[in-house]
Parts: C-alpha cells; sequence; structure tokens
DNA sequence: TTTAATTTTCATAAAATACTGAAAATATAG
DNA sequence: CTATATTTTCAGTATTTTATGAAAATTAAA
C-alpha cells in the first residue's frame, strides 16, 4: 500500500528541480528567491510570491505535494497560499484524468498578469481609499478655520488624483496588450 | 525649570488635535488611520504613512515631541520613521529662530508626493529586480530542454515588460504635472 | 568649559504575521 | 456503504517586524 504511494510519487517528478541541471536549478531557485522578496516589499505574503514564481516556471502543471516538497513548506501551508492565488486569479487549477490530486498551472503571460493584479489591487486597495477620500473630501468642505482649509485642500487633491489613477487603472487593465503596449512605448518608451 | 519646560510645550499647541473642532479631529483621525492601513498594504510601515499622514494635513510643521503626542507613540519611534521619511524625500526638516527643536514639514503637493514615491520605488523595488531579470534572461538563452526553454521565456517575458515600467515611471515621474495630467485625461480619463 | 536640551541608537519587549502539523471534513474509488 | 486519498481548517508555535525607553551621543546656550 505504502510501496504504491511512493511509486505513484516517483512517477510524477518530471519537473522537479532535483532533476533539472544544476545551472537551471540555481537560476530558478534565485529567481523564486527573489519574486518572493519583492511580494514583501510590495505588501504580498513571501510565500504566495514564491508560489506564483514557481508555477511560472514550471513546464507543467504542480499539485500541493510538488510545492510543498519543491519550496519545502507545510501542507497548510501550501494549501492557503495556493487557495489565496487561484483568488486573485493568478492561477488556475485543473484536474488530470485518472488523477485524483488537483494540479496547478498559473498564468504566464506577463500582460494579462498585470492586469489581473492591477486590477485586484484597484479593487481591494484603491477604491476603499477612493471611498474615504470622497467622503472626507465633501465632510470638510464646509468645515470652518485654517486647520479645515488646509485638511480639505488635501483631501480634495488626493482625491482628484487618486480618481485619475483608478480611471486610468481601470481602463488598462481591460485593454489589448496590442493596443496598450505599442502606444506606451511610442509615448513613453525607448528613451534613457 | 520644569515648570517652564512645560509652559514652553503649553506655548507650542496650536496644531495639536486637542484643539481642533471635534468634526475636524474625527476626520482627520480617519483619514491618519486608513493612510497607515493603506502603507501596510503597500509595504510601507503603518507608523511611517501615519506620521506622512499627520503631516500632510498639519496648517504648521511640527516637532518629533507634537507627532509623538498625536500619535501616541515612542521616541525612539518617531525618531526613526521621521529620518526614514526625510530620507524618502517626503519630508523636510527646518529649524525656526529662536527654538532648539528641529521642526517637520510634508510635501503637499500630491503629484510631487507621486513623483518622489515613484522614483524610490523604482530604485528601491523596480531596479534590483530588473538587474536580475536581465542576468537571468541572458544566462538561460543558451540553456538546453524543454525546462530551460520555459524558464528563458518567462524571464524574457518579464525583463521586456519591468524594463518598460521602468522607463515610464522614470520619464513620468521626471514630468512636469501641467504635461501629463492633461494628457492622461484626454487619453484615458473621464470614462466610467 | 559646563550644563541642559535634543536627537540618536539599540537591547529588549511587544505585536503582527506567517507557518506547522495533525485532526476534521470532503471527495472519490471500489 | 466502506475505505482511502485528498483537501481544508485551525490551535499552537515560530518568525519577522515594529515599538519602547533609557542610555549614549550630539548640539547649542550660558
Amino acid at each position: 500500500m505504502l510501496i504504491f504511494s511512493v511509486n505513484i510519487e516517483n512517477m510524477n517528478d518530471k519537473s522537479l528541480s532535483e532533476n533539472l541541471p544544476s545551472d537551471l536549478r540555481a537560476a530558478r531557485d534565485e529567481f523564486i528567491s527573489q519574486w518572493g522578496a519583492m511580494g514583501s516589499a510590495w505588501g504580498i505574503n513571501r510565500t504566495m510570491a514564491q508560489i506564483h514564481a514557481l508555477l511560472m516556471v514550471s513546464a507543467d502543471p504542480l499539485t500541493t505535494d510538488d510545492i510543498m516538497a519543491e519550496l519545502q513548506i507545510s501542507r497548510g501551508n501550501a494549501n492557503t497560499n495556493l487557495r489565496e492565488l487561484v483568488g486573485w486569479g493568478l492561477l488556475r487549477t485543473l484536474v488530470i484524468r485518472g488523477e485524483r490530486k488537483e494540479y496547478f498551472e498559473a498564468e504566464k503571460d506577463v500582460w494579462r498578469i498585470f492586469c489581473t493584479v492591477t486590477r485586484q489591487r484597484k479593487r481591494r486597495e484603491i477604491e476603499p481609499i477612493l471611498d474615504m477620500l470622497d467622503r472626507l473630501s465633501d465632510e470638510s468642505k464646509r468645515m470652518k478655520g485654517r486647520d479645515a482649509k488646509e485638511f480639505h485642500g488635501v483631501m480634495k487633491g488626493l482625491q482628484e488624483f487618486v480618481t485619475l489613477a483608478d480611471t486610468v487603472m481601470e481602463r488598462v487593465a481591460r485593454s489589448e496588450e496590442g493596443k496598450v503596449i505599442p502606444y506606451v512605448v511610442k509615448t513613453f518608451g525607448r528613451a534613457k
């Protein structure tokens, strides 16, 4: 019984880093590690970013056990962060016929990843702030005194700016890569 | 001696929230609190974001003691985060004649704040990642095998995208508000 | 100088966050 | 159904991050 189980696992190690040439493994490990660090710096849990990195550079979908083995993390940690990534829309789950385990696959198109992350962060972090700014800007509009004027000025300035940022994020994240990138390159790109 | 010291402090409470109307105080407190939460979500220490928020809505420059009192934080915490904010270029220090204490004043222009934060994050977080992507993309260029091809493809895609993002950030952050905002509004703005 | 005010540093503490591992829940095969 | 594989949950623990407060360093007035 146990032996059978071990055999199954051994059959499914095609993309585990143990079997990669050492130069590729080193490069992958560095990418995964640095992507995790970058996640931290931008308020994203390190493990979540590492799982995402691992699946981005994986030629094949992986199971929870593959990910646990590769990143040396517990089942609970793997499961939680995989669900979170699926919730962000950065991973798809898929079932392989004849297999009971669930497989995970990352979106690999950089433009699509960018749009997804932009939309999510807009929804999670920009919109709540904008709601507040709208309200505080309005509430402070008729307050009297120097302190109130100062406060209202800042609220209004922020509100206008964040409203514009919010609109731009929405528009860009809904666009086709082919319509935005060439345009951006023409306007801002190709210059040191 | 002590009494004299207390008198000095009492003379300098013109912008402490104790003396603000309660509706303005409530609005300010909400802004400071939410700005701190937003900072956390984007990888910026909550206290640092709160100090920045406080100084943004302050009609006058504040001392370390003012900030400690207002945010109920220790001297060490206040000092560390004030220095960090000065390091980011978001605060200026100033000396008021006849006073020994240092005063802090925030940049209040939203466009300038945006440019400063953009430049800092580009330098601190984007550039190191881009250096890595350049290198890993190059290193993996000639590696053989399906896994290496997959890896190289992702590195190249990310490298190209991040290079473009880096260029755009640089260009935008060096531009005049009056040249960028109207252009952005015309192109992306004013649409739901 | 000397003295007092102010700022900085940093060892320690507290808080926030993330992780583990095993039990419970769920799903699928037989 | 029953057994087993798989996923999910979550109380307890570990780690990381942030904050405190007092001592040390610095600065400037007397």
